[in-house]
DNA sequence: AACCTTGATGTAACCGGTTACACAGTATGG
DNA sequence: CCATACTGTGTAACCGGTTACATCAAGGTT
């Protein structure tokens, strides 16, 4: 494999120059560049990465780690991401760690290793990560889709809390009053508790019983909800609604119900989150909330690309507005 | 930052000894490894993989190209890919390229800079990738999803064409004489193309009519079904079956069939391609044809890994079965 | 003519690992 | 007792870029 000590052989130009061509061509003269570009074809040059790393200790790039790329929610983050990043120079490199705890810390420790320029992370307890990581993690970090109001790392979402809330002040609002909430398991992920907590004190502000048979905590992924939906729906007095921590699980639910012989809304109202593409084109178009995920992913590559330049350690805390959208999942009681 | 100079000096040992206790902790006497151990504690010491990477010019990294991660198939077939290379001690380096191509070649040779180990791809157009970069991929590569007979690479998917062939099948046999294709860009996607050529074939041998304007191609993407979907029925003599190149397609055709008051499959029959776990959710249950995204992945990550062992350059192609899944979006003509 | 500025280029050290090879010390076998 | 093998360790060169600094030529100013 060729050099750029083979090239400024052949050119008869020194390395210096050639790098400078690879770097900043103008600062080459227009005859010196010719000599270096039939030099490279001559000799089928390929730039080496890893050297360059290793000489400038940056890489331009921003390590990621989301829960899953089975959940659309987060390829479309992940592109608003990638999409600020390229506009600013910057590469990411994508790994998910499959809602499994112990597998975050092994990720974040390996991009680290890999001298990522910085951190953004969905994990599934960023107090936790923040507490076990703190010192491994010596680049600028940001949280995205957990908001943590004191946290000291820059982390950007929604409120989930007020989104649970709202979700289920949605069902309330329609009549409902055995509401069920289907949950993502609270130890993958902070931002399904958070809005157990708002569909919790939504169904207290309303005074709502809050019966524990109707919640139920299931892996995530749409084939877990075959169990979930059973657990709530074989009972001698089920719900009316569900609100499902995201829009997967209410797709999944909803077809569940279907093999229980159920109609969403006339029989059972369903409420997802996320609003993920899909949503609206699943029948019926689902009702749910709401997150700008696309520009949460933007926000959080231009976050951890400032911190990387301005180097004020200040964490930047970024809560963007949820949304309830109504669609045909959900209706009234009948 | 604290290399291994730093833990040889405080441990007292050489750095040969620090690099042994990294890479094989076995060839370093227990005494040793505990000096070392405490001195790496002691300045926080952080392994430099673009050292490593440089030095032995091996990254244990397969570089993937593939369309889009907002299509779940690729999310599955990642999976696979992702889960036999860790097993085998390698790391997937993933990029995604919008269906463009332009975009492929740039991010090829991306990852050839970053001396990624081995190349899986999924591109619009192996065949023209093989002979626009044949000279620059000094690696093995596999193309995934694609199956190519004549090609000099290796490669692992299903037969496409006749995929597009028992779809359109499927739909003649149930009594559908009118039979459209909602087709992905065909400068996007070869697949794409050889599922059209497999519809075309079906056609001919039954004796069915070719009606150009039953055929629309679109760009990828949930969101641009609406236009492909009205250019096929706002028409004097609209089809009575949609065959549609991808299940995200056929999804994104039903919902817009609904906007037209149309009622899957009492009006019109539809039928996708992949099998993606949402297909067996979204009502009505998509029929479609099955391929197994995941085991190819898995095959696509044994055969690059393999090429890389034994490094005896034969090509390996790998045509795996797809499977016709008849559920509820398909129907006979009243 | 002397001096200064500017631009283009070259030299050599450096980034932080790996590893071939040398060498010392200990164990094994005849 | 010595030859031999084996184990554990250290030295130093190397991987392929970047870049501070030195050098030199050309052009402009007084």
């Amino acid at each position: 494999m060729a050099t750029i000590r083979d090239v400024a052989r052949i050119a008869e130009v020194s390395i210096a120059s050639v790098s400078r061509f690879i770097n900043a061509p103008e600062k080459v003269r227009q005859k010196t560049r010719e000599k270096i570009r039939t030099a490279m074809d001559q000799c089928g040059y390929r730039f080496n990465y890893a050297a360059k790393v290793l000489s400038t200790r940056r890489t331009q790039t921003i390590g990621l780690v989301i829960p899953t790329i089975t959940n659309t929610v987060f390829a479309e983050s992940t592109r608003g991401l990638q999409d600020e990043a390229t506009l600013r120079g910057y590469q990411v490199l994508m790994v998910n760690a499959d809602y499994d705890p112990a597998a975050e810390g092994r990720l974040i420790r390996h991009l680290l290793e890999r001298q990522v320029d910085a951190l953004v992370m969905t994990v599934s307890n960023p107090m936790g990560t923040i507490a076990g990581l703190a010192d491994a993690i010596n680049v600028p970090a940001v949280f995205l889709f957990s908001t943590l109001p004191d946290a000291p790392v820059s982390n950007v979402g929604i409120n989930n809390e007020r989104g649970g809330y709202d979700a289920t002040a949605h069902l309330a609002d329609l009549g409902h009053e055995r509401i069920a909430m289907l949950a993502g398991r609270f130890v993958s992920s902070d931002r399904s508790r958070h809005r157990y907590e708002g569909y919790r004190r939504c169904l207290e502000e309303r005074g709502l019983e809050h019966d524990p048979a109707l919640v139920v905590e299931t892996p995530f992924g749409l084939e877990h909800c075959r169990e979930g939906v059973a657990r709530l729906m074989d009972t001698p007095n089920p719900p009316t609604a569900i609100f499902a921590s995201n829009d997967l699980m209410a797709i999944g639910a909803m077809g569940e119900l279907r093999s229980f012989g159920l109609s969403v809304p006339q029989d059972i109202s369903v409420v997802g989150f996320d609003d993920v593409t899909m949503a609206s084109y699943v029948a019926p178009r689902l009702t749910t909330i709401r997150q700008p995920v696309y520009e949460m992913g933007r926000r959080a590559a231009q976050m951890a690309i400032g911190a990387l330049s301005q180097n004020n350690g200040e964490p930047r805390r970024l809560i963007l507005d949820h949304e309830l959208v109504v669609r045909e999942s959900t209706a009234s009681l009948r």
